[in-house]
DNA sequence: CGGTTACCATACGGTAGAGTATGGAAAACA
DNA sequence: TGTTTTCCATACTCTACCGTATGGTAACCG
Protein backbone atom coordinates (compact mmCIF):
# COMPACT_ATOMS: atom_id res chain seq x y z
CA UNK A 1 0.00 0.00 0.00
CA UNK A 2 1.44 3.16 1.17
CA UNK A 3 4.66 2.81 1.61
CA UNK A 4 6.69 5.67 2.98
CA UNK A 5 9.64 4.42 0.86
CA UNK A 6 9.06 4.18 -2.88
CA UNK A 7 5.12 3.79 -3.73
CA UNK A 8 3.39 6.77 -4.64
CA UNK A 9 4.16 10.21 -2.90
CA UNK A 10 1.61 12.60 -0.40
CA UNK A 11 1.16 16.25 -0.28
CA UNK A 12 3.15 15.79 2.90
CA UNK A 13 6.17 14.66 1.10
CA UNK A 14 6.09 17.35 -1.52
CA UNK A 15 5.70 19.96 1.78
CA UNK A 16 8.31 18.13 3.52
CA UNK A 17 10.98 18.74 0.33
CA UNK A 18 9.56 21.85 -0.37
CA UNK A 19 10.91 23.12 3.14
CA UNK A 20 14.51 21.82 2.10
CA UNK A 21 14.32 23.44 -1.25
CA UNK A 22 13.99 26.60 0.78
CA UNK A 23 16.14 26.15 3.58
CA UNK A 24 18.33 25.10 0.76
CA UNK A 25 17.88 27.90 -1.76
CA UNK A 26 15.28 30.40 -0.08
CA UNK A 27 11.64 31.34 -0.93
CA UNK A 28 12.43 32.55 -4.38
CA UNK A 29 13.55 29.06 -5.60
CA UNK A 30 10.57 27.51 -4.33
CA UNK A 31 9.39 26.45 -8.39
CA UNK A 32 7.10 23.48 -8.83
CA UNK A 33 8.80 22.23 -11.63
CA UNK A 34 12.17 21.79 -10.37
CA UNK A 35 11.44 20.88 -7.16
CA UNK A 36 9.34 17.75 -9.21
CA UNK A 37 12.62 17.05 -10.58
CA UNK A 38 14.16 17.14 -7.49
CA UNK A 39 11.61 14.38 -6.16
CA UNK A 40 11.93 12.60 -8.88
CA UNK A 41 8.52 13.12 -10.75
CA UNK A 42 7.53 15.83 -13.01
CA UNK A 43 4.48 18.31 -12.64
CA UNK A 44 1.87 16.35 -13.33
CA UNK A 45 2.11 14.63 -9.61
CA UNK A 46 2.48 18.11 -7.87
CA UNK A 47 -1.29 19.13 -9.73
CA UNK A 48 -2.69 16.25 -8.43
CA UNK A 49 -1.59 16.87 -4.56
CA UNK A 50 -2.00 21.14 -4.90
CA UNK A 51 -3.53 23.28 -6.32
CA UNK A 52 -0.67 25.56 -6.96
CA UNK A 53 2.25 26.80 -5.69
CA UNK A 54 0.47 29.02 -3.22
CA UNK A 55 -1.19 26.27 -1.62
CA UNK A 56 2.29 24.58 -1.32
CA UNK A 57 4.16 27.62 0.25
CA UNK A 58 1.02 28.32 2.63
CA UNK A 59 1.17 24.54 4.20
CA UNK A 60 4.90 24.15 3.99
CA UNK A 61 4.70 27.19 6.14
CA UNK A 62 2.01 26.21 8.22
CA UNK A 63 3.71 23.00 9.15
CA UNK A 64 7.05 24.63 9.58
CA UNK A 65 5.25 27.37 12.00
CA UNK A 66 3.64 24.41 13.59
CA UNK A 67 6.31 22.08 14.26
CA UNK A 68 8.57 25.66 15.70
CA UNK A 69 5.82 26.42 17.98
CA UNK A 70 6.39 22.68 19.57
CA UNK A 71 9.96 23.37 19.56
CA UNK A 72 9.50 26.47 21.40
CA UNK A 73 6.70 24.93 24.05
CA UNK A 74 8.89 22.28 24.24
CA UNK A 75 12.37 23.93 25.54
CA UNK A 76 9.94 26.17 27.81
CA UNK A 77 8.31 23.82 29.77
CA UNK A 78 11.00 21.54 30.35
CA UNK A 79 13.38 24.21 32.27
CA UNK A 80 12.44 26.39 35.04
CA UNK A 81 15.62 27.94 35.64
CA UNK A 82 14.40 31.56 33.56
CA UNK A 83 18.30 32.09 33.15
CA UNK A 84 19.11 28.53 31.75
CA UNK A 85 16.25 28.75 29.66
CA UNK A 86 17.23 31.95 28.41
CA UNK A 87 20.70 30.59 27.98
CA UNK A 88 19.15 27.45 26.33
CA UNK A 89 17.80 29.94 24.05
CA UNK A 90 20.99 30.98 22.27
CA UNK A 91 22.27 27.30 22.25
CA UNK A 92 19.48 25.87 20.25
CA UNK A 93 20.19 27.38 17.38
CA UNK A 94 23.08 25.02 17.15
CA UNK A 95 20.50 21.99 17.56
CA UNK A 96 17.44 21.70 15.15
CA UNK A 97 19.46 23.36 11.91
CA UNK A 98 16.91 22.55 9.73
CA UNK A 99 14.67 24.73 11.19
CA UNK A 100 16.59 28.03 11.60
CA UNK A 101 17.90 27.21 8.33
CA UNK A 102 14.17 27.77 6.98
CA UNK A 103 13.86 30.72 9.30
CA UNK A 104 16.57 32.18 8.14
CA UNK A 105 15.68 32.08 4.91
CA UNK A 106 11.95 33.07 5.58
CA UNK A 107 13.69 36.31 7.18
CA UNK A 108 15.45 36.93 4.01
CA UNK A 109 11.67 36.97 2.35
CA UNK A 110 10.59 39.44 4.93
CA UNK A 111 7.94 40.93 2.25
CA UNK A 112 6.43 38.01 1.01
CA UNK A 113 2.43 38.28 1.04
CA UNK A 114 2.57 35.11 2.61
CA UNK A 115 5.52 34.73 4.75
CA UNK A 116 5.29 38.56 6.29
CA UNK A 117 2.50 36.90 8.79
CA UNK A 118 4.04 33.84 9.48
CA UNK A 119 7.58 35.81 10.21
CA UNK A 120 5.25 38.01 12.84
CA UNK A 121 3.56 35.22 14.64
CA UNK A 122 6.94 33.58 15.29
CA UNK A 123 8.69 36.66 16.31
CA UNK A 124 6.09 37.67 18.70
CA UNK A 125 5.96 34.17 20.22
CA UNK A 126 9.70 34.14 21.14
CA UNK A 127 9.77 37.63 22.30
CA UNK A 128 7.23 36.84 24.54
CA UNK A 129 8.51 33.98 25.67
CA UNK A 130 12.05 36.13 26.18
CA UNK A 131 10.20 39.04 27.85
CA UNK A 132 8.62 36.41 30.52
CA UNK A 133 12.03 35.44 31.27
CA UNK A 134 13.51 38.60 31.52
CA UNK A 135 10.60 39.59 33.79
CA UNK A 136 11.11 36.53 36.12
CA UNK A 137 14.57 37.56 36.78
CA UNK A 138 13.21 40.68 38.45
CA UNK A 139 13.37 43.03 35.28
CA UNK A 140 10.19 45.74 35.58
CA UNK A 141 8.05 44.66 32.66
CA UNK A 142 8.64 47.61 29.99
CA UNK A 143 12.21 46.95 30.41
CA UNK A 144 11.85 43.19 30.18
CA UNK A 145 10.38 43.92 26.58
CA UNK A 146 12.64 45.85 25.57
CA UNK A 147 15.58 43.45 26.72
CA UNK A 148 13.41 40.58 24.78
CA UNK A 149 13.65 42.69 21.78
CA UNK A 150 16.96 43.70 21.91
CA UNK A 151 18.18 39.73 22.64
CA UNK A 152 16.24 38.95 19.77
CA UNK A 153 17.56 41.17 17.62
CA UNK A 154 20.85 39.84 18.12
CA UNK A 155 19.26 36.33 17.30
CA UNK A 156 18.18 37.92 14.03
CA UNK A 157 21.60 39.71 13.66
CA UNK A 158 23.36 36.45 14.25
CA UNK A 159 21.36 34.69 11.38
CA UNK A 160 21.98 37.19 9.27
CA UNK A 161 25.85 37.02 9.62
CA UNK A 162 25.67 33.09 9.33
CA UNK A 163 24.23 33.78 5.69
CA UNK A 164 26.78 36.25 4.97
CA UNK A 165 29.55 33.58 6.57
CA UNK A 166 30.80 36.65 9.18
CA UNK A 167 29.61 33.98 12.11
CA UNK A 168 31.49 31.66 14.06
CA UNK A 169 31.24 28.30 13.04
CA UNK A 170 28.38 26.97 14.96
CA UNK A 171 31.30 24.18 17.18
CA UNK A 172 34.08 26.25 17.94
CA UNK A 173 35.30 27.65 20.41
CA UNK A 174 35.31 31.13 19.10
CA UNK A 175 31.29 30.20 19.45
CA UNK A 176 31.71 29.51 22.76
CA UNK A 177 33.23 32.39 23.84
CA UNK A 178 30.81 34.68 21.82
CA UNK A 179 28.23 33.23 23.38
CA UNK A 180 29.54 34.05 26.88
CA UNK A 181 29.77 37.46 25.78
CA UNK A 182 26.52 37.47 24.81
CA UNK A 183 25.14 36.21 27.79
CA UNK A 184 27.18 38.33 30.36
CA UNK A 185 26.01 40.92 28.36
CA UNK A 186 22.36 40.69 27.77
CA UNK A 187 21.36 38.60 30.76
CA UNK A 188 20.89 40.06 33.89
CA UNK A 189 23.79 38.51 37.00
CA UNK A 190 24.48 35.58 38.05
CA UNK B 1 23.80 68.92 -24.91
CA UNK B 2 23.40 66.85 -21.61
CA UNK B 3 20.77 68.52 -20.19
CA UNK B 4 20.52 66.36 -16.65
CA UNK B 5 17.10 66.92 -16.88
CA UNK B 6 15.51 65.37 -20.07
CA UNK B 7 18.12 65.17 -22.57
CA UNK B 8 19.71 61.57 -22.77
CA UNK B 9 20.08 59.23 -19.76
CA UNK B 10 23.58 58.48 -18.66
CA UNK B 11 24.94 55.25 -16.90
CA UNK B 12 24.84 56.65 -13.37
CA UNK B 13 21.23 57.66 -14.30
CA UNK B 14 20.52 53.33 -14.83
CA UNK B 15 22.06 53.28 -11.57
CA UNK B 16 20.98 55.55 -9.39
CA UNK B 17 17.91 54.27 -10.61
CA UNK B 18 18.53 50.40 -9.97
CA UNK B 19 19.26 51.64 -6.29
CA UNK B 20 15.65 53.18 -6.15
CA UNK B 21 14.54 49.69 -7.30
CA UNK B 22 15.88 47.28 -5.00
CA UNK B 23 15.12 49.83 -1.79
CA UNK B 24 11.20 49.42 -3.00
CA UNK B 25 11.22 46.00 -4.00
CA UNK B 26 14.69 44.24 -3.56
CA UNK B 27 17.52 42.85 -5.52
CA UNK B 28 15.36 40.24 -7.24
CA UNK B 29 13.09 42.78 -8.50
CA UNK B 30 15.57 44.73 -10.41
CA UNK B 31 15.07 43.42 -13.80
CA UNK B 32 15.98 45.36 -17.18
CA UNK B 33 12.01 45.84 -19.07
CA UNK B 34 10.29 46.78 -15.71
CA UNK B 35 13.20 49.13 -14.85
CA UNK B 36 12.86 51.00 -18.36
CA UNK B 37 9.41 51.07 -17.78
CA UNK B 38 9.97 52.88 -15.28
CA UNK B 39 12.23 55.41 -16.43
CA UNK B 40 10.14 55.90 -19.52
CA UNK B 41 12.41 54.40 -22.12
CA UNK B 42 12.48 50.38 -23.38
CA UNK B 43 15.67 48.29 -23.47
CA UNK B 44 17.30 49.17 -26.15
CA UNK B 45 18.71 52.17 -24.16
CA UNK B 46 19.93 50.24 -21.44
CA UNK B 47 21.84 47.46 -23.27
CA UNK B 48 23.41 50.70 -25.06
CA UNK B 49 24.82 51.49 -21.33
CA UNK B 50 25.08 48.42 -19.95
CA UNK B 51 26.74 44.81 -20.90
CA UNK B 52 24.00 43.36 -19.61
CA UNK B 53 21.90 43.08 -16.25
CA UNK B 54 25.37 41.72 -14.24
CA UNK B 55 27.18 44.80 -15.22
CA UNK B 56 24.53 47.38 -13.88
CA UNK B 57 24.21 45.53 -10.28
CA UNK B 58 27.61 45.13 -10.33
CA UNK B 59 28.41 49.12 -10.77
CA UNK B 60 25.35 50.08 -9.03
CA UNK B 61 26.26 48.39 -5.51
CA UNK B 62 29.80 49.76 -5.95
CA UNK B 63 28.55 53.02 -6.46
CA UNK B 64 26.48 52.32 -3.53
CA UNK B 65 29.48 50.70 -1.37
CA UNK B 66 31.20 54.06 -2.26
CA UNK B 67 28.34 56.06 -1.11
CA UNK B 68 28.23 54.50 2.50
CA UNK B 69 31.92 54.15 3.04
CA UNK B 70 32.24 58.14 3.02
CA UNK B 71 29.14 58.27 5.04
CA UNK B 72 30.89 56.42 7.45
CA UNK B 73 34.42 58.11 7.11
CA UNK B 74 32.49 61.12 7.83
CA UNK B 75 30.56 60.38 11.07
CA UNK B 76 33.67 58.57 12.38
CA UNK B 77 36.11 61.82 11.54
CA UNK B 78 33.47 64.36 13.19
CA UNK B 79 33.19 62.55 16.56
CA UNK B 80 35.86 62.45 18.85
CA UNK B 81 34.49 61.32 21.84
CA UNK B 82 33.89 57.19 21.19
CA UNK B 83 30.74 56.80 23.12
CA UNK B 84 29.40 59.88 21.08
CA UNK B 85 30.27 58.27 18.14
CA UNK B 86 28.55 55.16 18.65
CA UNK B 87 25.38 56.61 19.89
CA UNK B 88 25.26 57.75 16.31
CA UNK B 89 26.16 54.90 14.89
CA UNK B 90 22.40 54.18 15.84
CA UNK B 91 20.56 57.25 14.94
CA UNK B 92 22.46 56.99 11.85
CA UNK B 93 20.07 54.82 10.62
CA UNK B 94 17.06 57.56 11.16
CA UNK B 95 18.77 59.73 8.51
CA UNK B 96 19.95 58.57 4.92
CA UNK B 97 16.82 56.38 4.29
CA UNK B 98 17.82 55.03 1.08
CA UNK B 99 20.95 54.08 2.28
CA UNK B 100 19.60 52.12 5.00
CA UNK B 101 16.99 50.90 2.66
CA UNK B 102 19.36 49.83 -0.27
CA UNK B 103 21.10 47.88 2.80
CA UNK B 104 18.43 45.74 4.18
CA UNK B 105 17.31 44.31 0.93
CA UNK B 106 21.16 43.92 0.00
CA UNK B 107 21.09 42.04 3.76
CA UNK B 108 17.69 40.12 2.49
CA UNK B 109 19.60 39.08 -0.35
CA UNK B 110 22.61 37.88 1.24
CA UNK B 111 23.74 34.79 -1.30
CA UNK B 112 23.32 36.46 -3.59
CA UNK B 113 27.12 36.20 -5.74
CA UNK B 114 27.46 39.60 -6.45
CA UNK B 115 25.64 40.50 -3.40
CA UNK B 116 27.88 38.94 -1.12
CA UNK B 117 31.46 40.42 -1.49
CA UNK B 118 29.91 43.73 -0.85
CA UNK B 119 28.06 42.79 2.58
CA UNK B 120 31.31 41.00 3.74
CA UNK B 121 33.30 44.33 3.36
CA UNK B 122 30.72 46.80 4.72
CA UNK B 123 30.12 44.78 7.69
CA UNK B 124 33.99 44.28 8.45
CA UNK B 125 34.60 48.41 8.02
CA UNK B 126 31.53 48.74 10.38
CA UNK B 127 32.27 46.28 12.55
CA UNK B 128 35.99 47.87 13.00
CA UNK B 129 34.94 50.77 13.33
CA UNK B 130 32.66 49.77 16.38
CA UNK B 131 34.95 47.58 18.04
CA UNK B 132 38.19 50.85 17.58
CA UNK B 133 35.73 52.73 19.78
CA UNK B 134 34.48 50.40 22.38
CA UNK B 135 38.72 50.09 22.60
CA UNK B 136 39.14 53.63 23.17
CA UNK B 137 36.02 53.21 26.19
CA UNK B 138 38.90 51.02 27.59
CA UNK B 139 37.56 47.47 26.55
CA UNK B 140 40.23 44.96 25.95
CA UNK B 141 40.65 44.03 22.56
CA UNK B 142 39.70 40.62 21.67
CA UNK B 143 36.38 41.90 23.85
CA UNK B 144 35.66 44.91 22.40
CA UNK B 145 35.41 42.84 18.98
CA UNK B 146 33.04 40.49 20.69
CA UNK B 147 30.84 43.38 21.70
CA UNK B 148 31.18 45.52 18.26
CA UNK B 149 29.78 41.82 16.70
CA UNK B 150 27.03 41.70 19.27
CA UNK B 151 26.21 45.66 18.49
CA UNK B 152 26.19 45.14 15.18
CA UNK B 153 23.89 41.87 15.40
CA UNK B 154 21.59 44.55 16.96
CA UNK B 155 21.59 46.93 14.37
CA UNK B 156 20.90 43.97 11.86
CA UNK B 157 18.10 42.44 14.05
CA UNK B 158 16.95 45.83 14.05
CA UNK B 159 16.53 46.32 9.99
CA UNK B 160 15.29 42.68 10.11
CA UNK B 161 12.04 43.80 12.62
CA UNK B 162 11.75 46.87 10.49
CA UNK B 163 11.32 44.72 7.19
CA UNK B 164 8.63 42.97 9.26
CA UNK B 165 7.34 45.57 10.52
CA UNK B 166 7.83 44.82 14.33
CA UNK B 167 10.16 48.12 15.26
CA UNK B 168 8.69 51.19 16.67
CA UNK B 169 8.80 53.87 13.48
CA UNK B 170 11.77 55.41 13.90
CA UNK B 171 10.88 58.95 14.92
CA UNK B 172 8.77 58.09 18.22
CA UNK B 173 9.23 57.76 21.46
CA UNK B 174 8.93 53.96 21.42
CA UNK B 175 11.85 54.41 19.52
CA UNK B 176 13.37 56.81 21.55
CA UNK B 177 13.01 54.55 24.80
CA UNK B 178 14.15 51.97 22.88
CA UNK B 179 17.88 52.95 21.67
CA UNK B 180 17.98 54.38 25.10
CA UNK B 181 17.67 50.91 26.24
CA UNK B 182 20.38 49.22 23.75
CA UNK B 183 22.77 52.48 24.88
CA UNK B 184 22.53 51.59 28.26
CA UNK B 185 22.71 47.85 27.52
CA UNK B 186 25.75 47.88 25.66
CA UNK B 187 27.85 50.78 25.91
CA UNK B 188 29.80 51.46 28.64
CA UNK B 189 29.02 54.15 31.59
CA UNK B 190 28.63 57.16 31.27
C1' DC C 1 -13.23 -9.89 -13.25
C1' DG C 2 -14.82 -5.34 -14.88
C1' DG C 3 -14.96 -0.79 -13.10
C1' DT C 4 -13.50 3.00 -10.41
C1' DT C 5 -10.13 5.75 -8.17
C1' DA C 6 -5.39 7.35 -7.13
C1' DC C 7 -1.32 8.88 -8.93
C1' DC C 8 1.58 10.33 -12.48
C1' DA C 9 3.51 11.40 -17.52
C1' DT C 10 3.09 13.93 -21.70
C1' DA C 11 1.92 17.56 -24.36
C1' DC C 12 0.11 22.06 -24.92
C1' DG C 13 -0.57 27.18 -24.50
C1' DG C 14 0.61 31.36 -22.05
C1' DT C 15 3.68 34.93 -19.69
C1' DA C 16 7.90 37.45 -18.34
C1' DG C 17 12.11 38.62 -18.88
C1' DA C 18 17.02 38.06 -21.11
C1' DG C 19 19.72 39.22 -24.77
C1' DT C 20 20.48 40.37 -30.04
C1' DA C 21 19.96 42.72 -34.45
C1' DT C 22 18.85 46.45 -36.87
C1' DG C 23 17.16 50.89 -38.07
C1' DG C 24 16.29 55.82 -37.21
C1' DA C 25 16.74 60.50 -35.58
C1' DA C 26 19.11 64.09 -33.42
C1' DA C 27 23.33 65.98 -32.06
C1' DA C 28 28.23 66.76 -32.74
C1' DC C 29 31.74 67.31 -35.77
C1' DA C 30 34.64 68.34 -39.73
C1' DT D 1 26.56 70.65 -45.34
C1' DG D 2 27.61 65.95 -45.23
C1' DT D 3 29.24 62.50 -42.20
C1' DT D 4 29.78 60.20 -37.92
C1' DT D 5 28.45 59.38 -33.18
C1' DT D 6 25.28 58.97 -29.73
C1' DC D 7 21.22 57.32 -27.89
C1' DC D 8 17.04 54.89 -28.22
C1' DA D 9 12.88 52.09 -30.43
C1' DT D 10 11.28 48.01 -32.59
C1' DA D 11 11.22 43.47 -33.58
C1' DC D 12 12.85 39.35 -33.16
C1' DT D 13 14.67 34.60 -30.59
C1' DC D 14 15.34 31.94 -26.42
C1' DT D 15 14.68 30.16 -21.85
C1' DA D 16 12.16 29.02 -17.61
C1' DC D 17 8.35 28.51 -15.40
C1' DC D 18 3.10 28.40 -14.62
C1' DG D 19 -1.09 26.15 -15.15
C1' DT D 20 -4.29 22.94 -17.96
C1' DA D 21 -5.90 19.07 -20.53
C1' DT D 22 -5.71 14.59 -21.37
C1' DG D 23 -4.37 9.96 -21.26
C1' DG D 24 -2.20 5.85 -19.06
C1' DT D 25 -1.42 2.42 -15.46
C1' DA D 26 -1.39 0.60 -11.49
C1' DA D 27 -4.08 -0.63 -7.22
C1' DC D 28 -8.24 -1.31 -4.93
C1' DC D 29 -13.17 -2.53 -4.79
C1' DG D 30 -17.63 -4.60 -5.50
Amino acid sequence: MKRNDRETLTAADWEQEALELVSEKGVQALAIEPLARRMGVTKGSFYWHFSGREALLDQALLRWEEHDSRNLSRSLGDISDPRERLVSFFRRVGREKLTHEVYSELCAAAGHPQVEPVLERVAERRMQHLSAAFQELGMPEDTSRYRARLTYSVYLGFLQLQRQHQAPPLSSEAFESYIEHVIETLIPGR
